[in-house]
DNA sequence: TCTTAGTATAAAGTATGCAAAAGACGTTTT
DNA sequence: AAAACGTCTTTTGCATACTTTATACTAAGA
């Protein structure tokens, strides 16, 4: 009676199941930048006690997502332009990591698998399908990088930024965004660590410059806290 | 009755108090790498209830001070000599950020006292004041540059290369150590950033060679987590 | 009417109790 | 003697009660 009928018996506990809808909901923006995160008000949705919210709260404060007032409680962070700005230029410099390491093994599976899903892609889908294929392809980048710690750190730095997002991708040419991947994607092919930190950088760049005019453009976004 | 004699008065809660309490006490070595953490035990220590440990603890794990084993409990992470070198990877990726920034901006009287400081630094000083010494500085260089975020990122990987670091500052010798950050000044006050990037990159993968070679040498300090 | 002090209320901080799970240990069975 | 099972102990996960603080509201005085 022991060959793998069945796979471990895992539950996740409460905290981690508070902490995941919480978060996801922040992100995509079901709870709004600024607003109040009540640990009696969540509690009594989720139908769970004060304390597994409480330690999903303190757990979004340290990724950023959150800010701690101390007996005024907390509250999702308003990220400004300048925020987005400073997110950013983190971003860039970790994902040429990624980028760089990938030039020296060059996984040509994946790079080629990637390469030929953004061929397909074009200005009709619609933005979440392909925000969705976005952040996975830059999800990839680091997890063929080989350095254990650029997926912890691009986490944060990402769910930071995904808050601002998901209110400008809209705006996003998703053309522009593919053809920009497949650039780096050759640059990677051809093993040209210059050209792939050039093109990943322009990347970035076009994709922060549309999200902060949008957020310039839209200063009700960011509005007061409260 | 408005003029500014008085300071706010902020009052640190418990679950701050135990926080640093016990990253101070990772950090620096007097919970070693690997223990695990009672909750039960660190709150008869602190001689309060486990509420606030509890959340001082899910705090750590956060930051990647502490990997949580779901009804097992928290151990101190155990980081290996990979690890150290994804970390100095990533450090050195977010200290050019500083850097550059530096060099654009040349906060002229900031650069010249650092410089002077570790133009008076001998072999003769004992370890934890350089060590002292050399994270201020390195604080010092985000601080100056602007941008957000990058203290959030670098205090997160700071923290877990520290871990290693405290057990292989000994054989660092300072005297190279302050030749090299009066050389990255240099590079900064000239506003080469090239030359800046080189110099801070020779710098650390000095200091990480130094830490790895140690960590190597010495598979004790990073045996088995129980 | 504006300011200021008192009060009430809501919410966060903390302590503690209870339930459930994991690991240790001893006992039984083969 | 080894393996397997049951039980006991320890510790975590969660709930809840209690304490303290912030703030909104009210009333009184200038």
């Amino acid at each position: 009676m022991d060959s793998a009928i069945f796979t471990p018996a895992v539950t996740q506990n409460l905290r981690e199941v508070v902490y995941n809808q919480i978060k996801e909901a922040i992100v995509n923006g079901l709870i709004p930048a600024g607003s109040k995160l009540s640990e009696l008000e969540l509690s009594r949705q989720f139908s769970v006690s004060r304390t597994p919210v409480r330690e999903a709260i303190r757990q979004l404060a340290e990724t950023g997502l959150v800010s701690l007032s101390s007996r005024r409680g907390a509250y999702v962070i308003l990220p400004t332009a300048k925020d987005a700005e400073d997110l950013y230029e983190i971003r860039y410099a970790l994902e040429a990591i990624s980028v760089e390491h990938l030039c020296a093994s060059r996984p040509e599976d994946f790079l080629r698998r990637a390469r030929a899903t953004f061929e397909e892609v074009s200005n009709e889908w619609d933005a979440s399908r392909f925000m969705t294929l976005d952040t996975e392809f830059h999800a990839d980048l680091w997890r063929f990088a080989g350095n254990n710690y650029l997926g912890f750190m691009l986490g944060k730095v990402g769910d930071i930024i995904q808050i601002c997002r998901h209110y400008a991708i809209g705006n996003i040419p998703k053309a522009d965004s593919s053809r920009e991947h497949i650039a780096i994607i050759d640059a990677m092919l051809s093993g040209d660590a210059g050209a792939a930190r050039l093109k990943l950088r322009e990347h970035i760049e076009r994709t922060r410059d549309g999200l902060i005019k949008y957020i310039s453009a839209h200063p009700e976004a960011t509005g007061p806290a409260d």
